[in-house]
DNA sequence: GGTATCTGGTTTCATAACGCAACTACACAA
DNA sequence: TTGTGTAGTTGCGTTATGAAACCAGATACC
């Protein structure tokens, strides 16, 4: 008896979920996105028990979202990076914002926005486009199966 | 000693993934706007255990992302039926499945890739805009308190 | 050098969540 | 009324999570 695993099921969802699915693993990244990099700093800012760090972040290593590096302080110490995997998440926490945003039932407990440096203005919302630019809504897109899919499973 | 409840944080990300950062909540999400509705369709297309799909179930209503209805087909059943707030996390979805797409090791795998109807061809990736839009990268963003806030905390 | 402290973990143990299977209650069909 | 399908609930064993104690190597302090 396991936990469920998503890692050899076709729907990308599923896949993307079985990486980084997890509660503490989406705020570690969002935590290493605002420049942290070490454990005790990780550990501190989330609060979060030693023992679950260590496995998410040697999980998040193993995925190739983080990679370990030698401190950049010049102290014997490691520290924990974003590889580009890792910067690739940031439209799925600026999805959960946004959602969090649009329809959280106390939206007055919301401490912080997002907004764009240059004019200290929100974000505008994330939109979903065709290739030639027209506004994609709830009926306008459909799944096809991958073509270069070796086997194929529902997605 | 219980789980961690992100509620009462004031951070979006975690107040997401408090109601949806589940691994099944968001696979429910998806069945549901494929258009599965009954109890026993997620159950089977989901192959989870019946405990706890009822848990989720009833959790998800309960944060009004599902509402049960009566049955469509006029039996006396109920059916489970997305809210405005559950078709909201589209984005997330999305953005998670581009992921995938873009950074998973084994892409021969992903069965499906998303498309606009009326074309065909793949959606265009999520991308982050000012609201004058301009196209906005990894440092043209920061947080800003949010005036409406009540109490402040990190975000 | 010797000792205290910090950093980054590992270990231990209790509890909560998960998963399976068996069971139940009600609806519907014959 | 007997049977079948739907929508759960219950019981129980396994796994994941969390708090706290423990520990080794690095650093700082004297």
């Amino acid at each position: 008896m396991k936990r469920k695993s998503f890692a050899g099921d076709g729907c990308p969802i599923a896949r993307s979920l079985d990486e980084i699915g997890d509660w503490w693993s989406m705020l570690i990244i969002r935590e290493a996105l605002f420049g942290v990099r070490r454990f005790g700093e990780f550990q501190k800012k989330l609060g979060l028990a030693k023992n679950i760090l260590t496995v998410r972040l040697r999980a998040l290593v193993d995925h190739g979202i983080l990679r370990t590096a030698p401190a950049s302080d010049g102290s014997a110490y490691q520290e924990y990076v974003l590889t580009p995997k890792g910067h690739g998440v940031v439209p799925v926490l600026v999805a959960l914002r946004q959602w969090s945003e649009q329809f959280d039932d106390a939206p007055e407990e919301i401490a912080t926005i997002l907004v764009d440096r240059e004019q200290g203005r929100p974000v505008r919302k994330l939109e979903l486009r065709s290739q030639d630019g027209r506004l994609l809504g709830g009926g306008d897109t459909m799944l096809k199966p991958n073509p270069a899919a070796k086997r194929r499973r529902r997605g």
